[in-house]
DNA sequence: TAGATTGTTAATCGATTAACAATC
DNA sequence: TAGATTGTTAATCGATTAACAATC
């Protein structure tokens, strides 16, 4: 994941067709024998005495990740942080577009967020299933969480990235990220107790 | 770190004052052993045959994790995200508090986001240096963000949390944290990829 | 060929788990 | 005392690192 970012970066940048796994490592703060087997392992072959190809290997992460699939995702909550992430570039590089927007509270329906129109959440069940959303992403308050993972749930979602600070429950089949912001910048503190 | 936000449910909650290793260890999905142990390290003691007392383990937590100091943080970039992140409740209760959100948009100062009063970078040293602020969080674009994050260091900031998709260059003894949402996402999109 | 880097095996390290006597 | 859970040591597991022959 980490090695797709970089590479990219690369790409994008210097435009360099090749890299080594020593440059990777320092980069990234790694051994390069690891990177080596990393890259092994999802079956990237590299040119001893050269190293490897930064295409071959985007293309290997690529495939190994799926990031091809072009998925979709929903937001839940129509807040500030629903609009950060509406509006966030950077999703559509691996493949994933936000389709729409929801809300349930309806002063916010029709009104536009960072370009999408804010949808009841009403709307949902028949969206999700129309697109195909696998994705779900709640930024709804705390206590109006569960709710709306249940909802998204009932409409076939799949995954849920959640950034409510209530731990959620779902059927399993269903994956979740936690997102703690708090415990996020808790880390950052602990790191300069001195 | 975990262990604290879970305890800190149970006693809102329940208002239990004992809890087992084995408890915490399902919960957080770990071994038993291990939260021992990880309790045994910053110091807690339990009571063989009843188990620890919630309020001990909290105050070691705090103790280990220097939760009690009262950091003061600053956000760079009054756009979406920085307003979510000021209006986020939940620092507090790990003792970090928000004291100024800076933007360099003449258009936005003075003009008000989740409560606090915008205002211009160019007041960002005077502010750090007066209130001691230690952590700078950046929600500017990305081709900003490296200037930001020089500005925040030269102003005396210890710790950077960095929502912009570009790592950061600081010197050492800043430390940085580079909050990569798109991994995230991806992260999860991996998870279901069948 | 000489130099550089891969691919892979073996060695090390740390973290997790199991087990159990000591304790309440 | 019997039952439960701690604190800690030893065993296991996996992940990281070192090393080096094979390759370009």
């Amino acid at each position: 994941m980490h090695y797709y970012h970089f590479l990219a970066q690369q790409k994008d940048l210097g435009g360099v067709a090749g890299v080594t796994s020593k440059q990777i490592a320092k980069v990234l703060h790694l051994d390069s024998s690891l990177v080596r087997k990393d890259l092994a392992e999802i079956g990237v072959h590299g040119y001893p005495g050269k190293g490897f190809s930064v295409l071959d290997v985007m293309d290997a992460i690529r495939m190994h990740l799926g990031l091809n699939r072009n998925l979709r995702a929903v937001i839940v909550g129509a807040g500030r942080l629903g609009g950060a992430l509406a509006s966030y570039r950077g999703f559509g590089k691996y493949g994933i577009e936000i389709c729409a927007v929801f809300d349930n509270a309806p002063h916010k329906i029709e009104l536009t967020l960072a370009g999408y129109q804010i949808q009841h959440v009403r709307e949902l069940p028949v969206i999700v299933k129309q697109m195909g959303v696998l994705i779900g992403i709640i930024t709804v308050p705390s206590e109006s969480a569960q709710e709306a993972a249940h909802g998204l749930v009932d409409a076939g979602v799949k995954a849920i990235w959640n950034f409510a600070s209530t731990d959620i429950e779902v059927p399993k089949g269903t994956v979740v990220r936690q997102e703690h912001l708090s415990v996020g910048l808790c880390a950052l503190a602990y790191q300069i107790r001195s």
